[in-house]
DNA sequence: AATTGTTTCAAACACGTGTTTACATTGACC
DNA sequence: GGTCAATGTAAACACGTGTTTGAAACAATT
């Protein structure tokens, strides 16, 4: 049918207006401009203004989960690279290079000020997304370890992750451009990233031998 | 003078109404309202809606410097011990418990969406405190460190303070309320972050001995 | 007391926005 | 071909917003 054609263009243009502007900025003058339409095609289709909001959010995730997927991982498949492979996949689509990050900047719009379309987003996609991640750092932390030391991991890893999309503009004035394309590409940032976990859980030997431990205060291991 | 009088009050109910509403949804109005003075009286004081909107920003992070400073070190202090004030600081400025934390969310908005306060804003306060760390994260790596991983740790640093600020209503939303309260303070926060860095960097003994060393590709030591 | 500069105030203006409406066009089905 | 529902279009409407205006109230100075 043509209909879908029009919804689908207004649900595009919608998208990248929303996550250029934000909800209130963006004008649906300016979507239905963009995608080439009438400007009451834009209510005909969906109403008002934060029913077509919501669908562009759900389309951008749809989009997105579509295009970064995580792996299928078999029983046998050992924790560690089950988290490389995670935060390879949550930093892919974060940056969601190569490519316009249009979806991306509208999810994260959406998780900094939440509307109607957010609830929906958390419990089809991060919810589950977060108990992966629960699952394998299970793996790979004693049997006793309590619930909420494994959320503090989690959101360890999730935090660094989140933080490159979230204050990219931050980042090019606090370091140089030329580093920036070299050294904070997906797989580099993603190598850094699991390391930090993967050592902070003696996973993998400590970067250095040279400073020995000096911690101001003890640690006792309740194992 | 009365009229620092009107001029405090219109900032402080600019910052507030800015800090829940952004931008573009905060109105004159309903700041002068709060304010207590006249509709005219903003443009009055501050031209127009966008330097008044710059200005409440300055005195967002000014007020909100002045209520976390980093402490005082001499050149004796433990590097690791500077690290764990700096995160306990990170997290203080962050969450700004007790109190209405409208300044940090105002920030945290500005830091998402960059205007022209931005810049002040990155120049006058960010850079510094991102060079504090660098040294922080200096004096405990190898002098061969390259400058580009003295990055990585430092983000990684910032990301995971910056993420409970950032994704609060997510957390909500992922976590149960008596955890949060419990287990999500300042303090268990700080501690958390700093020993995933300390330990990454081998400055604590590792989490635990059950699960031995599986890293699924070799990391070859560069010192 | 008069004057001058500053601050407060209510009203109005100009503009952009979401939404509606009434009409035109299309396209499938009998 | 005629009918009718679905879709596309342009204009208008209703409302909220930032900003301006011109006068009133006030303060300080002469």
């Amino acid at each position: 049918m043509a209909t879908d054609s029009t919804r689908e263009r207004i649900l595009q243009a919608a998208g990248e207006q929303f996550a250029n502007d934000g909800f209130a900025q963006a004008t649906i003058r300016a979507i239905c401009c963009k995608a080439g339409v009438n400007l009451a095609a834009a209510n005909y289709y969906f109403g008002d203004k934060e029913r077509l909001y919501i669908e562009a959010v759900k389309h951008a995730r749809r989009l997105r989960e579509k295009q970064a997927p995580l792996p299928n991982w078999t029983s046998s498949t050992p924790a560690d690279k089950k988290l490389r492979q995670f935060v390879l996949t949550l930093l892919r689509r974060m940056l969601c290079e190569p490519g316009d990050p249009w979806q991306t900047r509208l999810i994260i719009r959406e998780i900094m000020e939440p509307t109607k379309a957010c609830e929906e987003m958390v419990q089809e996609a991060f919810q589950p997304l977060f108990q992966v991640l629960i699952d394998i750092l299970q793996e790979m932390m004693p049997e006793t370890t309590p619930l909420h030391t494994l959320h503090h991991w989690a959101l360890s890893v999730i935090g660094q992750c989140f933080y490159y999309r979230a204050n990219e503009k931050i980042l090019t004035m606090l370091i140089d451009g030329e580093e920036l394309r070299q050294q904070f590409t997906v797989e580099k940032l993603s190598e850094h990233i699991t390391e930090v976990i993967l050592r902070g859980l003696g996973h993998l030997p400590p970067i250095s031998r040279l400073h020995p431990v000096t911690s101001s205060r003890n640690i006792d291991d309740p194992v």
